[in-house]
DNA sequence: ATGAAAGCGCTAACAT
DNA sequence: ATGTTAGCGCTTTCAT
């Protein structure tokens, strides 16, 4: 089936090729007949923009890409589903390019996708430190916003959630329930997640616990640690565990129960970023929503920004503000729940 | 920063444009020397095709589409995962589109893929009925593979696991350990998965447990789902639950242990699928792992294959075998974790 | 308000 | 083996 172009439209609406683009861009006012009959005849045709030669000539393919660190750690596909949903509504599209956690193959996914000519870059950023070259390098060439993590601080733009602000709505509403020795299962990572949710976490714990800020256990992100952390943590009877995300939430859940330990009654563990396996956990788990939607939306919102706009003023470094969950494994007192 | 084009290089060379452009893209033999005096003046030069014009020209944007019901679904991006990787390392890009499990959602985004000149589309359907229509479209207007779901059996090729033997793997292993009273909590859909693995269940279990085939609850594939059946199983004091998903698995543990059964002492849990949290889970669930990354090589290959050959010959139904992971919850013997 | 024509950067006939 | 030329389908001057 041969495909029907402007030229179609052109010759069966009887103007010339210049107009129906002109209607069917909306680029100038036209006469009202001729706004009629070109999209009708357009419709009678069933005429389809072709996308690429409107790229070409325009030089914008309305495309922009995303590249993450792994799409199967747990956080980023909602991240993804934000970022779909807001290009869509605009009618852009999304190129997605996965690394593998691993910065080279980042490096080479952001040249390929900017080979691709896409319009701007969101990037989730591997590593802090090893993936710097390679972010920058993009920036440089096309609009580029960091989200969720960033390679140091005047790199480009960057959306994130305000984890300080998170970590005290979890020490608040622990102190609200009457928790008075809290402990800390966090990363030792240099990524911003990791340094900001513990410092908040020895910042603000001093309220309820001044001796609070020394019980930090520090490893990765993972349910591994959280089980191993715990195991450190249980022989000095905390009554809260505070931790910086859900995974090491259930890891610690997990080894806090095998180990004889009644949660929330003796323990309330809390979780960060609220991925799909904090409501599923038994029992299910307190934790800090991230504001997906809005981190997607935002970043957008930036992207299309700096593409109308040509200065380059210096970069925004936005920080949305996060949401408590309370769920049963922070539930106050002395019940099971 | 002024693109470099193949202008450029023809005359940074001292070739003609034709000749760059063949260098190059390796479409033509070409002289030695004008082989290396061309790659050195593009190296020099830092030349970068533009894929935009490439695609205009040459009818092929080198992109794919994907068109998936809910990236969130854990499932999924396991899946994005192997597509992504299988397509890169071929040179090709993946436009990425997120139904949120709307068939009308569905169909749009379909439209707007192949508006974007994708050359081919990965099909992941929201529904068996519902998004027939819009596939069959699809398929008519470029090479279309159907993966992990199908909508019938005519529409187009397709690409799935096995799921008839996945379901003689579990019941094996459950007979093998000594398990004879065994009931299956599934899904009521009419979706491929749903059908195919509550008919191997009924079929299969008779080897072990003549009155198995009786005990099926079917609702969705949702934890929720599993603790409302967990409930109701329960009762008849079964040694084996077989799980159509882990989603259902994981609920039917949580229920069960909730009611003071002894898994795996008692009774044996099994799921589908093994995603993440099938390993997290406790005890951690045995399952059977969908071989994801063949999944997805398969399918990109199908499209390769379509792209190549311009013949339409008939669909193909590829079922690829997947593998069993034995874990904790389904232990033989009498004995905790 | 409309049309004619140039050309985005590239590939593929068609020449030589 | 290399060069010349003609577009791919569209947007955008520049005319009228």
């Amino acid at each position: 089936m041969p495909e029907v172009t402007l030229r179609d439209v052109a010759r069966e609406s009887g103007y010339s090729i210049a107009t129906v683009s002109r209607v069917l861009g909306g680029t100038r006012t036209v006469g009202a007949q001729a706004d009629r009959k070109v999209r009708a005849a357009a419709e009678r045709l069933g005429y389809r923009p072709n996308q690429v030669a409107r790229a070409l000539r325009s030089r914008s393919t309305g495309t922009i890409g995303l590249v993450l660190p792994q799409i199967t750690n747990p956080f980023f596909p909602m991240l993804v589903r934000g970022v779909e949903h807001a290009l869509h509504s605009r009618g852009r599209g999304l190129l997605i390019a996965d690394c593998d956690d691993d910065p080279e193959l980042e490096a080479s996914r952001i040249s390929a996708l900017l080979d691709r000519q896409v319009d701007a870059l969101l990037v989730i950023p591997v590593h802090e430190a090893h993936s710097r070259a390679a972010v920058a390098a993009g920036a440089q060439r096309t609009p580029l916003v960091q989200l969720d993590r960033r390679c140091g601080t005047d790199v480009a733009d960057s959306v994130a959630v305000d984890n300080t602000a998170g970590m005290a709505l979890v020490l608040d509403h622990l102190a609200g329930t009457g928790r008075r020795r809290v402990c800390f299962l966090g990363s030792a990572g240099t990524d911003s997640a990791a340094v900001e949710r513990r410092t908040a976490y020895r910042n603000g714990v001093a309220a309820l616990d001044p001796a609070g800020a020394e019980r930090v256990e520090l490893g990765d992100f993972s349910v591994e640690w959280g089980r191993a952390a715990a195991e450190r943590v249980w022989p000095s009877r905390p009554d809260a565990v505070v931790c910086a995300n859900d995974l090491i939430a259930v890891g610690a859940m997990q080894q806090l129960r095998r180990m004889g330990a009644d949660i929330p009654g003796e323990v309330a563990v809390t979780g960060f970023d609220d991925v799909a396996i904090a409501s599923l956990a038994e029992p299910a788990l307190t934790t800090v929503r991230q504001p997906v939607t809005g981190l997607a939306e935002e970043a957008v919102r930036l992207l299309d920004q700096r593409l109308s706009e040509h200065t380059d003023r210096p970069h925004h470094a936005i920080r949305l503000a996060p949401e408590l969950v309370v769920r049963a494994s922070s539930a106050p007192g002395t019940t099971r729940e």
